[in-house]
DNA sequence: ACACCTTGGATAGCGTCACTATCCATGATT
DNA sequence: AATCATGGATAGTGACGCTATCCAAGGTGT
């Protein structure tokens, strides 16, 4: 299929494609001749993957490249891809590093981390996000006690089990380094919403129970 | 205090807070003098959450305005208030709604929440988020079945009844809004970074068993 | 008292990001 | 042969979160 079919059945402007394709967030097409090129249903795949990844997921599109390109590296077992893959996912501007705060934070999360029996890796960008995400917190006076933090991480292993276990399920090691990608990416909205869904169901019991309420607009 | 010493002691610029104060999301200080104004260590509070909120919880300025603008209002009772300024929070680009993929993924969402004894609001953001999210899991071919949406859905019910619990011990409304909006926001990155990491230690001992491995970053 | 400095308010500019609009030459189509 | 579509390059757009520059009024030190 030609640019304009890509399009069409993809939803995404051509103008958009265009840019997607000079920042290699899309194998170029075949060139059939000097002016024309191919493209295939592995791209029309690709291109929903990206669009899922920038817009549902919120990832930066220099950020997609890299994802994209980690799982596409074979020179890499399938380990290493996933983790650089998964890894590069969000920066996170992270405020100042060395208060008193971060000092306390980072303690933290090794508490806790090592309280669920995790490795630590300091260098992951998971642990430094979790580090600035806990910083902010205590500084604005909330103490992060392990008992508050427990259930999270405890919540988290849940689903970590669960994200791997479905990954599992596809064979071939790409699909499943893209489904890795997809779905952490893609179910942390989900997870998120259905988080404030549950908030919002809990503070209606709580505080008017019995009756129906919104949420306000 | 002065500008310059509310600037130094929350470690933001005087040209960021003038800002914020211009855009609302800092009360004016007290007018002293036709060209002075003095602040106190309420606003230092209010700064620093909403430090916190933009930067470290992504919220986008205008939509941190709107929410401290809700906790702030007194005409409203508490579960209003609370509703409105959590309803506010990130509404998250949504692609175009009506084609098949969002249907069923509007039923998914319906069933899901029915299946956990929720009451469904379709106008709640969070609701539109969560149905975005599984159209794009849906379009990409991700089947989103109730057994892989269920574990998140209790994940989060859990998450909820533990997040109003912490919310309830402080007992000033205003605190206890301000509070709620700051664990809900902030507790996202949290639970977000828990989540890699457990993913990462599950991937690690599923794949590698037994050896240590980083992220490769 | 008088020069000097700071303050707060207003306005305009900057850098990033994700697109988007415009051109253009080539080559396909009728 | 005339027309049109295609893909590639380049520049522009709009939103966003600041940031830099002015300015006049007012406080401060000697």
């Amino acid at each position: 299929m030609r640019l304009a079919e890509l399009s069409e059945r993809s939803g995404v402007s051509t103008a958009t494609i265009k840019y997607y394709l000079r920042e290699g967030l899309l194998p170029p097409g075949e060139r059939v001749s000097a002016t024309q090129a191919e493209y295939d249903e592995e791209h029309l795949r690709r291109l929903r993957l990206v669009r899922a990844l920038v817009q549902v997921g919120r990832v930066p599109v220099a950020t997609a490249r890299e994802v994209l390109a980690a799982v596409a590296d074979e020179s890499a077992d399938q380990l290493s891809r996933l983790g650089t893959a998964v890894a590069a996912l969000p920066p996170g501007p992270h405020g100042p590093g060395e208060d008193e705060a971060a000092l306390l934070a980072e303690r933290r999360a090794g508490e806790l981390q090592e309280r669920l029996g995790w490795r630590i890796v300091r260098s992951n960008p998971a642990h430094v996000t979790l580090v600035s995400a806990l910083s902010a917190l205590i500084r604005l006076g909330y103490p992060c006690e392990m008992e508050h933090l427990l259930p999270y991480g405890e919540v988290a292993a849940r689903l970590a089990g669960h994200d791997i276990a479905l990954i599992e399920e596809f064979d071939a090691p790409t699909t499943q380094l893209e489904a890795a990608v997809a779905l952490t990416v893609l179910y942390e909205p989900v997870l998120l919403s259905l988080r404030r869904l549950a908030q919002a169901e809990e503070a209606t019991r709580r505080f008017r129970p019995g009756t129906g309420g919104g949420t306000g607009d």
